[in-house]
DNA sequence: ACGGAACCGTACCGTACGGTACTCTATGCA
DNA sequence: TGCATAGAGTACCGTACGGTACGGTTCCGT
């Protein structure tokens, strides 16, 4: 699957006119503000100063516009794949604690909110494409950027770990924890839990005790259990 | 929160006749199989057969019933609260596996899936209570055992921590990972993630590398870095 | 200046749902 | 036996939404 990326990139961001961008942006700001009832096509329609009609030529379906709405903001939100490669343990370990707390800040944005509450809502339905389109445009491409990261450190010798898959997962369960379902389900996060720069870095900790090798600059400890 | 415990459990826990529960069930079984398009009160009426007139006498409110549907779900679910307390340490290692692996399988089950989507699609609109339900009968149920046993690993010597938030945060997370909210998302766990027990052991030896103490009766090691 | 395409605003249609009212049956009680 | 209450089944009402059709306006190419 990932020998596809250039070609996901490409053939899957249509890109819109500037007109088309303004309505899934108007409707987007609808969906936030008013959750999944405000979104109603003669809403947006009215939101966005256009006709239903026009609606329906530029985007087809109604889920056809939900769908446009996720590959839109997913096309926004795409992070920055810092180019360069980290340097130094030091190095490698910041660029961990960004990737914690830039994951935390966009799982708990309003859009993001927005969306898989959306998506999730139409999960049940058969015909719907939101829940896989979600985790493709949002969750995989979260994993690719951790994954490529967690490579990197495992290829430098900061990161010891035989199974990738297993390695993530523990990254993201200690960085996001049940906080992102409580968030989905209407949970405000209390004072101690909004700052996400220093729970990044808590989380980080704990994961290079578990995943990581002891000497800050490389060079396999052997201290890791984490195979059997 | 935590001294009212034996009023919540006698306040919010109404007692619906069989008839009543008869219908909450047929109404769990419509939303597990169809949704929440197939939840309308006619579909509710004809899968009870009863009428729709009846239901509004029952229940009140369609929200009103929504909400019934928790309550009664969560009743069913609540975990026998194992009275006696671990003895050892091999014995407490071994609760915490079986927390871990109910949690998964509780998680991962039909009704709940079904139950925190239908909250979840609901949590935008502003006059739904049930998010907070479900967060309150669901998650702080979970978490109330959860913390139980991990005081007890303190007070035992098991454990090492001093905040038991940050604690139930990183145990959750080793062990649920992102795979909640992708089932929410309509995503089924490929083989790997399907077998809860050992995913759990794993889960657990991982929580007992950053919470655990080094001698399996209990003693301290020191070793600990969580607090700071 | 003319013709046409794009498009906004609105009206319209069919349907589906939440909620209420009404009729008819059965069961319990005096 | 007569009566009352509960409840099933159904018809009904108002509303809201997805989707379509139509008149009017603006803008562009020729």
């Amino acid at each position: 699957m990932s020998d596809a990326l250039v070609q996901d990139r490409v053939s899957d961001a249509p890109d819109y006119t500037p007109r088309q961008s303004a309505v899934l942006e108007e409707a987007l700001r609808l969906l936030v503000e008013g959750g999944d009832r405000a979104l109603t096509t003669a809403a947006i329609a009215r939101a966005a100063n256009c006709s239903k009609e026009s609606l329906y030529k530029w985007f087809g379906d109604r889920d056809d516009l939900l769908a446009a709405m996720v590959s839109w903001q997913a096309a926004k939100v795409r992070v920055r794949t810092s180019s360069d490669m980290p340097a130094d343990g030091a190095d490698f370990r910041q660029r961990l604690e960004e990737f914690a707390s830039d994951l935390l800040t966009v799982l708990s944005g309003d859009v993001s909110l927005a969306l898989n509450r959306l998506a999730i809502g139409q999960a049940s339905r058969d015909d719907s494409r939101l829940g896989a389109l979600v985790l493709k445009r949002g969750r995989d491409a979260i994993r690719q950027r951790a994954s490529a990261l967690l490579r990197s450190g495992l290829d430098r010798g900061h990161l010891e770990f035989t199974d990738i898959e297993r390695a993530y997962r523990a990254l993201y369960g200690l960085v996001v924890g049940d906080l992102h379902v409580r968030m989905l389900l209407g949970d405000e996060p209390t004072g101690a839990d909004r700052d996400f720069r220093r729970h990044a870095q808590r989380a980080i900790a704990q994961f290079f005790r578990l995943y990581g090798t002891a000497d800050p600059d490389g060079k396999p400890s052997g201290k890791n259990h984490n195979q059997h």
